[in-house]
DNA sequence: AGCACGCCGACT
DNA sequence: GTCGGCGTGCTC
């Protein structure tokens, strides 16, 4: 009987996301999830093998031959596939989109290959090696050569060329040649560690996940104080996973993705542990990848896209810092690996681990009584640090009485005394200012004038290092105005911080101190990030200024002041979720304080002291502002009690984006009536965006919110309908529970 | 996504 | 009369 290959070819496009059929040759062997090579129109592509029956229905005249497999494993096992199938309907991609999520992008088009090199084996025996030794005693490097060789193969790149030559040729080596692994620099070398006592809280966590992952399954939010050791936890559930068999996945923000952390992963789990992230190269990606997919690394770190790494019979799927808005994928398609991982560890039978100090309002509501069975997350909680260290003491600054006593600098006069002690102590300090460049914006004193992007409807922020004005939406650059562009006048003066602005302060303070900075315009080069930290973890530098690169997960044992510059530069953004960010952001940065034997202060600095996010945060009560934001989001009608969703239109003009906007407002409309929906909506809207001009395109928004019990999946679906169909000329793309509401 | 087929303006 | 613009439609 024929075999027939049913296929996803390798295209992204509307008019392709469905299967097409070929007949398999007679004595080709292809199986599901094997990427092969087809004849698709007058040219050649690449696709996915999805099934393989006797079963076709196309006009035998339209059937067409498959050229053959391009590997002779399949890339995607099955449990991936039936994932892709999930995130197509879920995410409203096109299967290739998600498909091509599970092989690393280089495998595609046969860009990679493996590496062979050249390597040695000894074919002699001990007896002969040491015949030889004894007769040639003048020979020292072949000796020295058959030595090395008794204990194992060898790349021949690494050994002496004459003494090869000449052991070749008296027949006691052979050269052959084999795959040779590319291993990603953090994976090699190093010394292994051993695991640490848990303490009795750690103890109770890890007992309750690997008895669950015992019985075939489980979810669990880890919530644990900064410091109480959430990390080794982790390492409990995995060792055990790996004593029954399984493996791990293991879940860390791209900003976690240090150097440190994977090497810390490698001490203590050695070859077993691969890493995926976007810092490989082509070939270490396909080689780590490859490792996993064959069994050969049993425990995966990575970035989001670790999700989909090509392991079978996992035991925990692990993700940390579980609250970083990094999990959402910004491209398509817009998945969001906290739910695809709960989602492969629902399939599989393996523990689900959510860790976090500062749970997202929407994982921690999941934790509470009162959830469906299907949707609930058991709640573990660790109140205490490792060794019995006290968390930091937080003491908040209020800014407006700093400025009424005529400080006008960035630094209140608690913050000057406090960095002046820790640093005569030779201790180190860390001061957080979530915004880079030195001048927030740039305005006239006379007229008010606020100098803006000319692509983007936002103020443009001054760099002191480049004397540049730049747009941190397009990257536009323009040099500062010396005089008013709008009245003439020359009192132009610059406003608000960041880091370089602190950094400028903290020298002319302090001429001594050893600063590094660390933002996006410092760590722009490879590795730069790496010799940051480096320099201040040696202690050659004494203070570390920086944005939210420097609050999360650093672990520095001699930093015992933290500063928060400006608190509470997050808490006005339009966005429903900036009191939950600065609640995180704030927490995290003070748990970078006092984490080994000395105790650790941190200086919270802000002009809103009252606001429940700043108190709460400092005070460390997760569960207090749990309560407060949970209760504003339900009388707000915010997430997590409705859903939002948006399409984006932008264009060159801005009368076509706001047609398209109405348009498909009053189509909307008429469609929620039809489907009799129209109850579940809280709002739906055409309006123009939050900035209305971004990198030279005007853009609208189409803005709804339901209730939760609405049917939200329908009503995207429709969204997404009315974005493929936009106007020519006008880019729509739809955005559902958006990250940032701009 | 590409590439072919197809139907209207300026050129050897 | 032909070359070529890119609009529409199809690819097993």
């Amino acid at each position: 009987m024929s075999r027939y290959a049913h296929v996803i070819v390798d295209l992204s496009a509307d008019a392709l996301d469905r299967l097409f059929t070929y007949s398999i040759p007679e004595g080709m062997e292809i199986v599901p999830g094997q990427q092969v090579a087809a004849p698709f129109g007058s040219r050649r592509v690449e696709g996915f093998v999805v099934a393989v029956d006797g079963e076709c229905d196309v006009e035998p005249e339209k059937l067409k031959p498959l050229i053959g497999p391009v590997r002779d494993y399949p890339a995607v096992l099955p449990e991936l596939m039936a994932l892709a199938d999930w995130m197509h309907e879920r995410y409203l991609c096109n299967l290739v989109d998600a498909l091509r999520l599970m092989i690393p992008a280089e495998m595609r088009g046969g860009r990679v290959r493996e590496r062979m090199r050249r390597r040695a084996r000894l074919l002699w025996s001990a007896e002969q090696a040491a015949a030889f030794a004894k007769d040639n005693p003048r020979a020292a490097k072949q000796i020295e050569l058959l030595n090395l060789l008794a204990r194992g193969d060898c790349e021949t790149a690494a050994l002496n060329p004459s003494a090869l030559k000449a052991l070749r040729e008296k027949g006691a080596i052979e050269i052959y040649e084999a795959e040779a692994r590319r291993t990603p620099l953090s994976l090699r070398g190093g010394e292994s560690a051993t695991d640490f006592e848990l303490t009795p809280g750690q103890r109770r966590a890890a007992e309750a996940i690997v008895s669950a992952m015992d019985a075939g399954g489980g979810r669990f939010l880890l919530q644990g104080v900064t410091g109480s050791g959430k990390t080794e936890v982790y390492i409990r559930c995995i060792r055990h996973a790996l004593e029954r068999g399984k493996g791990a996945i293991v879940l860390v923000p791209e900003i976690a993705l240090t150097p440190q952390m994977v090497n810390w992963f490698h001490a203590r789990f050695g070859d077993s542990a691969a890493v995926m992230h976007s810092g490989l190269s082509a070939g270490e990606k396909y080689d780590e990848w490859r490792r996993i997919r064959f069994g050969e690394a049993r425990v995966v770190v990575g970035a989001r896209s670790a999700v989909f790494a090509p392991m079978e019979n996992i035991g925990a799927v692990i993700v940390d810092e579980e609250h970083e808005n990094s999990y959402r994928s910004e491209s398509r398609p817009r998945y969001d690996a906290r739910e695809v991982a709960w989602r492969r560890a629902a399939r599989s039978g393996a523990v689900l681990v959510l860790g976090s100090a500062t749970p997202s309002i929407s994982s921690f509501m999941r934790a509470m009584p009162g959830v469906r069975p299907e949707n609930q997350l058991t709640l573990l909680e660790l109140n205490e640090r490792v060794a019995g260290r006290p968390l930091p003491e937080v003491e908040l600054v209020d800014m407006r009485g700093e400025f009424e006593r005529g400080n006008h600098s960035v630094l209140s006069g608690r913050l000057k005394a406090a960095l002046g002690e820790c640093l005569g102590k030779g201790e180190q300090a860390l001061l957080f200012i979530n915004r880079r460049g030195h001048s927030t914006f740039v305005s006239c004193r006379k007229c008010g004038y606020v100098v803006k992007c000319g692509q983007c409807d936002v103020s443009m922020t001054y760099h002191q290092a480049e004397n540049l004005l730049k747009c941190h939406y397009c990257g536009n650059t323009l040099p500062p105005p010396k005089v008013c562009p709008n009245c003439g006048s020359a009192y132009i003066k610059y406003f608000g911080a960041g880091t370089q602005k602190v950094a400028e302060e903290v020298r002319r303070l302090f001429p001594e101190a050893r600063i590094v900075r660390m933002d996006v315009d410092t760590t722009r080069e490879k590795d730069a990030h790496e010799r940051i930290l480096n320099r201040f973890r040696s202690g050659e530098a004494n203070v570390l200024i920086g944005t939210q690169m420097i609050a999360k997960g650093l672990d520095f044992p001699n930093v015992t002041l933290v500063g928060a510059v400006a608190a509470d530069m997050t808490l006005n953004l339009p966005d429903y979720r900036s009191a939950e960010r600065t609640f995180q952001l704030i927490t995290q940065v003070a748990g970078r304080a006092g984490r080994a034997g000395k105790p650790g202060r941190a200086i919270v600095q802000t002009y809103d002291p009252d606001h429940y996010a700043i108190k709460l945060a400092a005070a460390q009560d997760y569960r207090a502002f749990y309560r407060r934001e949970s209760a504003f989001r339900k009388s707000a009608l915010y997430p997590p009690f409705t859903k939002i969703a948006r399409v984006i239109y932008s264009a060159k003009d801005e009368d076509p984006a706001r047609e398209a906007a109405r348009a498909d407002e009053a189509r909307m409309r008429a469609w929620l009536d039809s489907a009799g929906l129209r109850p579940d909506v809280v709002q739906m809207k055409a309006a123009e965006a939050p900035i209305s001009l971004l990198r030279g395109e005007h853009r609208w928004q189409l803005f709804l919110k339901m209730y939760h019990k609405g049917d939200f999946d329908a009503a995207c679906a429709w969204m997404q309908a009315l974005s493929d169909a936009a106007p020519a000329g006008v880019r729509a793309e739809l955005e559902v529970n958006p990250v940032n509401m701009f």
